[in-house]
DNA sequence: ATGTCC
């Protein structure tokens, strides 16, 4: 079905879905590929996607899709898309189930040398000590007080309960607190799995990785971000709001897909539902979505104060937020008023990101002192097996993307072909002989994360680099996975 | 992603 769509070469690494393709479209796709990820990418519906969510009222520029871009709810993940911040809409399903699922990397002062024979050890003590697996409960369960904190203060509620230090919020995406956040618009089901959840890291494509610096690319950055030497030991984090968060989304597809006829709307797809930005429900799924992307970072915060508890454990460190300086963290799953020039003017927008990642360039005012000179730090998981990537934005991305590039790999298989696929004793040896040492809580969703699962990593963040949205820094490594 | 079906 989405070979029947009519593509237009643009350059090596851009396809434009003509507007012309379907009347419902107001603006034209532009799709991020090589030939050869575009192989891939019209092996499911991804593109039709697309063109579906260039349908939604309001939306500007044009309908995005990154090379990581798969079939998702609705949207498609690795999609972008701006959507006017008086007459447009917000839709619930272009954010996506785990509201601010997002990536932090921390530095360590380690090099491989000290830490080889003592990565069974290490394993083991982060397994201990970051909670996982489906529906699991978090480090501790909060008072309905500290809950609604959560929701407020984000990563600042943490940090001032002594999980990290101030200089953590400096180097998070919105310094970790989404400001208008309404407690109020959560469901008291949404608040009671959230109470429960704060420090897990559930299951899914969610881990904690130790890695090393495999290649540098751009020396001057990587020194600037406190990574740029080849061995050195960082700490990647892949989580997001868990139980909490998909609470939230569920609630309010719901009761979009409710008002659908209210409003006037004929969308292509039901999964598209949406409210206008500035109605009364536009506002509470802001407010509530603003609660699930808090607690998300709070999460983040947790879960990185049980890394630096691990290497503290074993390495005998001391100063730890010291030692395993937080280097940046991102979001891939959130709506955000952000400006942007569109046709000549500045227009106030709702960028819509699910699974894609913001990609500020240099100068950028959001970005903290630390990285004017070198763009925002974009971190890319890749898979398991082989690497994952830290880029800076670039110029590019805020010409051509709303400030957005690719988010990982993106799957090149769905879970249940995945599981059919590979066999969870193959996969181990497989990563065992890689030199990755992995725990994992539940073995047999393990084949799901299996490394053929997903695109080659390096393919896709090679696209971004080359469109100009962000740009290669270093190469990651992974040695050890724990995962849910 | 997800108390993977209220």
């Amino acid at each position: 079905m989405g070979n029947k769509i009519p593509l237009e070469r643009v350059d090596a690494n851009r396809w434009r879905i003509p507007r012309h393709y379907d009347k419902n479209m107001h603006v034209s796709g532009m799709v991020y590929a090589d030939d050869e990820l575009m192989e891939l990418i019209l092996g499911d519906n991804a593109l039709q996607q697309v063109a579906n969510v260039a349908s939604l009222p309001g939306i500007v520029g044009h309908s995005l899709g990154m090379p990581d871009i798969h079939w998702g709810y609705g949207f498609p993940v690795g999609g972008v898309a701006a959507t006017d911040a008086e007459s447009g809409v917000i839709s619930p399903g272009g954010i996506g189930f785990d509201i601010n699922c997002g990536v932090r990397l921390l530095a360590t002062d380690l090099h491989y040398e000290q830490v080889k024979g003592r990565v069974e050890n290490l394993a083991d003590v982060l397994f201990k000590r970051i909670p996982s697996g489906v529906g699991g409960d978090g480090m501790r369960v909060l008072s309905r007080d500290e809950m609604q904190s959560v929701m407020l203060q984000g990563a600042g509620w943490a940090v001032a309960e002594g999980y990290g230090v101030p200089e953590d919020l400096e180097m998070t995406e919105e310094q970790g607190c989404l400001q208008g956040a309404l407690p109020e618009a959560v469901s008291q089901q949404a608040w009671a799995r959230g109470r429960k959840q704060l420090g897990s890291l559930g299951s899914g494509n969610h881990f904690c990785e130790i890695q090393i610096v495999d290649h540098i690319y751009d020396q001057h950055a990587a020194d600037t971000m406190g990574i740029g030497r080849k061995g050195q030991i960082v700490a990647t984090i892949h989580c997001g709001s868990r139980g909490f968060g998909h609470q939230v989304a569920e609630d309010y597809i719901k009761l979009a897909e409710s008002k659908q006829k209210d409003y006037g709307f004929e969308l292509p797809d039901r999964q598209l539902a949406c409210l206008p930005l500035q109605s009364r429900e536009g506002q509470a799924y802001l407010g509530a979505m603003k609660c699930a992307a808090n607690f998300a970072w709070a999460n983040r915060q947790l879960l990185m104060d049980g890394v630096r508890t691990s290497f503290a454990e074993i390495f005998g460190r001391k100063a730890r937020a010291r030692d395993l300086p937080l280097v940046y963290d991102v979001c891939h799953n959130i709506a955000k008023m952000e400006e942007y020039e569109i046709d000549g003017e500045m227009k106030r927008v709702c960028v819509h990101r699910k699974g894609a990642t913001r990609a500020f360039p240099p100068g950028h005012p959001a970005l903290p002192e630390k990285y004017q000179a070198i763009g925002q730090p974009v971190l890319i998981p890749g898979d398991m097996g082989r690497y994952s990537f830290m880029l800076v934005g670039a110029q590019g991305s805020m010409e051509q993307s709303f400030g957005s590039c690719c988010h990982g790999a993106g799957r090149r298989m769905s879970r249940t072909a995945a599981k059919k696929a590979v066999g969870s004793k193959e996969l181990l040896e497989m990563l065992e002989k890689k030199g990755v040492t992995i725990r994992v809580h539940s073995k047999n969703l393990l084949a799901e994360e299996a490394p053929q699962a997903y695109k080659d990593a390096q393919q896709v963040v090679n696209v971004v680099h080359n469109a100009g949205l962000a740009s290669l820094v270093v190469r990651l490594k992974p040695i050890v996975v724990v995962k849910g």
